[in-house]
DNA sequence: TTGAAAGCGCTAACAA
DNA sequence: TTGTTAGCGCTTTCAA
C-alpha cells in the first residue's frame, strides 16, 4: 500500500538529513547542464544574450528536471512579487467572492497572485491585514472601505504599498478608486416605487458611517423629493449588513405599529434575512410588503427586485488600475472609475395603482 | 491637496532613486540601536539568550521605527513559509467561501497565511495551481479532490508538499483526508422522501467521475432497495454543480413525460436553478414536485429541504490535519475524518400520505 | 555569449 | 550576552 503525504526527497540534503524535502535549485541545473547559474537564469527568463541552443538546452533540461523557481528568493533579490494583496470584509458573501474571482482572473493573465484576508470590518483586522501584506511585500492591494476610512489609506501610504480602493476617498483625499453608482441606483429603486404606487418608503441602511449607506439614502431622498414626498425619519431603519441582522430586522419589523409599504435594503443579504423573518410570521413579499434589494446576488430563489452593482467588472477594473500604477503606467491623477448600476425588475415589489 | 497613492521614500536608496520605496530592514533597526542583526533578530523572534532590557529596548524602537520584517527574506532563510494554500474549485461558490474561511481563520491562529486558488475543475489549472503553490512555497496545501485525482496527489508529491484531501483517496491510495457522510446524508434524504409518499425519486447528479456523486448515488439507491423499491435508471439525470446547469435542468425537466414525484439535486446551487426554471414554467415546489438539496447554503430564500454539510468545521479539521502534518505531529498512518450531515427538513418536499 | 561575484533581508551556527 | 559570518535561491552587474 502506497501512502501519500509523505515527503520526497527530490535532491539529497547536504546534511543528508533524511525525510526534509529540498527543492531543485537553479545551481542544480547549472550543474546539470553545465553553464553557469547567471546563465541559467538568463535563460529560463528568456533575457537576451544567450545562444539560442543554449537557451533551449536550459529549458528542456529544467523542464525534464520539473525545476521549478523559487518564488521567495526571486522576489527577494528583484525587490518585488508576484502577488497582489485583497482586504475585503468577508469572502462568505457573494458579492465580495464575485470581486475576488475577477481580481484573481485578471491577475493571473500578468502571472499574479493574489492574497485575499478577511477583515469583518473589523478596524484592528484590517490594520493587521495591511502589516500582513507589507511584510509579504505584495506589489499592491485592492482594499475596500466603506466609510471614511482615511487613516486606513495613510497606513497603506505609511508602507509604501500602491492601492486601489472600492468606495470613495471623499473630499480633499483622493485615490484611484472604483464604485457602483450607489446614488443612482438607489435613485432608480425609489423612483420605480413610487411609480409602483408606494408612498410610505423605508430604508434599512448598512450604518450611516458606511459611504455606500449615505449615497443610497440621499438617492432615496433625491428621488422622493422629486416626487413631492419625503422620507420620513421613522422610515430609516437601524442599519443590517448581514442575513442574521436582516432577520432581525424583519423581526422587529413585524410589530411595527406604522409600517412602511416598501422597505429598500441595503443589501441583498439583508433582505434575504428580513424576507425570511417576515415569511415566518406569515407577512408575504410583495403582497403584505415590497422589498428592493442591492447587488443582485445570483444565488436567490426568491425574485428579488434589486439594484445590480456590476461586482465582477468592479474586480477586474480595479485589477487593472492597480496594474497600471504598479507598472508606473499611471498618470499622475488618481483615477475614480465610476461604473453603472441597474435596477432589476421582478416580482418583490407590488403595485398599488 | 494630498494625492494618495503615490509611493512614499520610507529610508532613502543606496542610489538616493527617487520615489522608489525601500522598506525599512532589520540592519537599520541594527545601525539605529547600536547592537548586532543576529541580536535584533533574536530580540525581535524572542529567542532566549537576549537580555531583558535588550530585548525591551530593541522591541521598542523597532515598534516606533515601523519596522515590518521581510517574509520573504524570512522565509527563505529558515526555508519555510507561512502560508498554506488552498486548492478549490470555486471560491463563488458559498460551500467553499465557509471552507476557506474556516481554514483561514485556523490558519491565522497560527500566524499563518493563505493563498487560494479557483481552478473550476479544470485540470489545466489544477496542475499549475500546484506548480504556482511550489514556486509559493506554501508549508502545506489543502485540495479539493472531486474525483480519483490521483495523478493531483502524485503530483503534490513530486513537489514535496504535505497535503489534505477533502473527498476520498480510493482505494490503495491513501492520505489524509476530510469528508463529510455524503452517503448517509443521501440515504437519509431518500428516506425522508420515502416516508413522506414518494415512491418515483430521482437524482441530479454532479458529474459520476465525482465520488461526491457516486456515494449519494449509492445511498439513495440502498434506502430506495431498504423500503423495497430500486431507483430508476431514467430518474438518474445528467449531471449540474451549477446554478446556471441546474436552470437548465429544471428546463429540460419540465418537458419530461413521467416525471418523478421528487428530486433529489447535487446541491443547493443546482436545487436552486432547478426551482427556479420549474417555477418560471408555472411548476410549484414542492406542490408539483419536491426537491432536496445538499450543502445547507445560508443565502437560501426558499425553504429548501436539505442536506447540511458542516462546511465549516471541514475547513477547520483539514487546517488542524494540515498543521498537524506540518509541525511534525502527524502520526505515520494517514487520518480520515468523516463528519456527519444532517437532513434540515424545511418546506420543499411535498407530504403524499 | 558566458561566468564570477555580490547582494536582496533574514536566520543560525559559532566565536568572542 | 552579543557579534561575526555564512548562506537560503535567485538576479544582476561587470569582467572575461
Amino acid at each position: 500500500m502506497l501512502f501519500y503525504g509523505f515527503c520526497v526527497i527530490l535532491k539529497s540534503n547536504r546534511f543528508g538529513k533524511r525525510g526534509i524535502t529540498v527543492r531543485l535549485t537553479i545551481s542544480d541545473i547549472a550543474k546539470k547542464t553545465g553553464y553557469a547559474k547567471s546563465t541559467v537564469s538568463a535563460a529560463l527568463n528568456n533575457k537576451p544574450g544567450v545562444k539560442p541552443k543554449t537557451r533551449e538546452e536550459i529549458q528542456r533540461i529544467a523542464a525534464e528536471m520539473n525545476y521549478i523557481p523559487n518564488e521567495f528568493a526571486r522576489n527577494l533579490s528583484m525587490q518585488t512579487t508576484n502577488t497582489i494583496g485583497i482586504i475585503v470584509r468577508d469572502i462568505t458573501n457573494p458579492f465580495y467572492a464575485k470581486i475576488c474571482r475577477a481580481i484573481e482572473n485578471t491577475a493571473s493573465e500578468h502571472a499574479y497572485t493574489t492574497l485575499i484576508l478577511n477583515t469583518d470590518g473589523i478596524r484592528e483586522k484590517e490594520l493587521n491585514a495591511i502589516r500582513v501584506m507589507s511584510g509579504q511585500m505584495v506589489s499592491g492591494v485592492i482594499i475596500d472601505i466603506s466609510g471614511k476610512d482615511t487613516d486606513l489609506l495613510m497606513e497603506l501610504n505609511k508602507f509604501g504599498l500602491p492601492f486601489v480602493v472600492f468606495g470613495t476617498t471623499a473630499g480633499e483625499l483622493a485615490a484611484d478608486s472604483v464604485e457602483a453608482d450607489d446614488y443612482n441606483g438607489a435613485y432608480q429603486a425609489a423612483e420605480y416605487l413610487y411609480s409602483c404606487g408606494h408612498r410610505k418608503i423605508g430604508f434599512v441602511h448598512g450604518g450611516m458611517e458606511s459611504v455606500y449607506s449615505q449615497r443610497r439614502l440621499r438617492g432615496i431622498r433625491k428621488a422622493l423629493e422629486h416626487n413631492g414626498i419625503e422620507l420620513e425619519e421613522k422610515y430609516i431603519f437601524y442599519k443590517a449588513k448581514t442575513i442574521q441582522e436582516g432577520y432581525l430586522m424583519g423581526k422587529k419589523l413585524v410589530n411595527f405599529e406604522d409600517l412602511p409599504t416598501a422597505i429598500i435594503a441595503y443589501n441583498d443579504l439583508v433582505a434575504v434575512g428580513m424576507i425570511r423573518a417576515l415569511e415566518e410570521n406569515g407577512r408575504q413579499v410583495p403582497d403584505d410588503i415590497s422589498i428592493i434589494g442591492f447587488d443582485d446576488i445570483e444565488l436567490m430563489t426568491f425574485p428579488l427586485t434589486t439594484v445590480q452593482i456590476p461586482e465582477y467588472e468592479m474586480g477586474e477594473k480595479a485589477a487593472e488600475l492597480l496594474f497600471d500604477k504598479i507598472m508606473g503606467k499611471a498618470s499622475g491623477r488618481p483615477r475614480e472609475i465610476l461604473l453603472d448600476t441597474e435596477l432589476v425588475v421582478r416580482k418583490s415589489v407590488k403595485r398599488l395603482l
